[in-house]
DNA sequence: GCGACAG
DNA sequence: ATCTTGTCGC
């Protein structure tokens, strides 16, 4: 299978076996680079996808770094048809990403995904499908463990330890907030760990969760009390750094 | 065989 | 992910 083949196929994973699905995560695992990001990135696209009885939808959140707002929102929804098996959330949420995506006027520097990048059994999560499919700097950000070990991290925000897989190091465990809950940091696509976690700390001030998703989230759930409470808070950018 | 298991 | 209001703690 040609990498072309590959990335077509990652782009339309409609009615793949779960067997199928794994092979195709293996061949596409070569395709994900961890090169750095050249420039600094100010166009971040914070991405997400919310599921209420058998629909989903999805959200692309443009954010603006110099100006600290999101500039664009882009939405789809879509019948779900793959059903959620850890190690597969791609296959049930990269079609409506895409339907969202091509809504999309303005090409983001970067991609923000609520999901593991190579913190995964195969090292392609959700990160590495749409930043190989989109061919785009993409960062995974996770909430919670999939696979991989890691030590607790400082309770600063800023602290950081390594999340080993296989002798591997595979992500990090950051702290964006002081006293909560770190954050599954991972490579996505076409960036290195420590652009990683320096963007993610840059995407975020005051919430754990970088803006872009959080924008992305509250745009995916169609949720008035959310959308309205990521608006009102609006994190501002650099009023209270580190 | 048993336990773990993104969203 | 979703079901859902109040409540505990800084
Ligand atoms: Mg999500």
């Amino acid at each position: 299978m040609t990498p072309a083949a590959v990335r077509a196929a990652l782009a339309h994973p409609a009615g793949l076996s779960t067997a199928a699905a794994i092979e195709l995560q293996h061949a596409a695992r070569p395709l994900v680079v961890a090169t750095g990001i050249r420039g600094t990135p100010r166009l971040v696209a914070g991405i997400d996808v919310s599921i209420a009885s058998g629909a989903a939808h999805a959200a692309v959140a443009l954010f603006d770094l110099e100006r600290w707002r999101v500039v664009e929102i882009a939405r789809a929804g879509a019948a779900v048809t793959f059903p959620y098996v850890p190690g597969l959330l791609a296959f049930r949420e990269v079609p409506v990403v895409l339907a969202a995506w091509r809504r999309l006027r303005t090409r983001p520097d970067l991609l923000l995904v609520d999901g593991h990048g190579t913190i995964h059994p195969r090292r392609f999560g959700l990160a590495c499908h749409l930043g190989v499919v989109l061919d785009l700097p993409a960062i995974g950000v996770g909430k919670t463990r999939l696979c991989g070990q890691a030590r607790q991290p400082g309770p600063r925000r800023g602290a950081a330890t390594r999340v080993l897989l296989g002798g591997e190091v595979v992500g990090r465990l950051l702290r964006t907030r002081d006293g909560v809950a770190p954050l599954w940091i991972s490579i996505g696509h076409r960036i290195t760990l420590d652009d990683a976690v320096r963007m993610t700390l840059r995407c975020g001030s005051r919430f754990r969760l970088p803006d872009p998703i959080r924008a992305a989230h509250a745009a995916a759930a169609g949720n008035d009390i959310d959308i309205a409470s990521v608006r009102r808070k609006n994190a501002p950018p650099r009023s209270r750094p580190a």
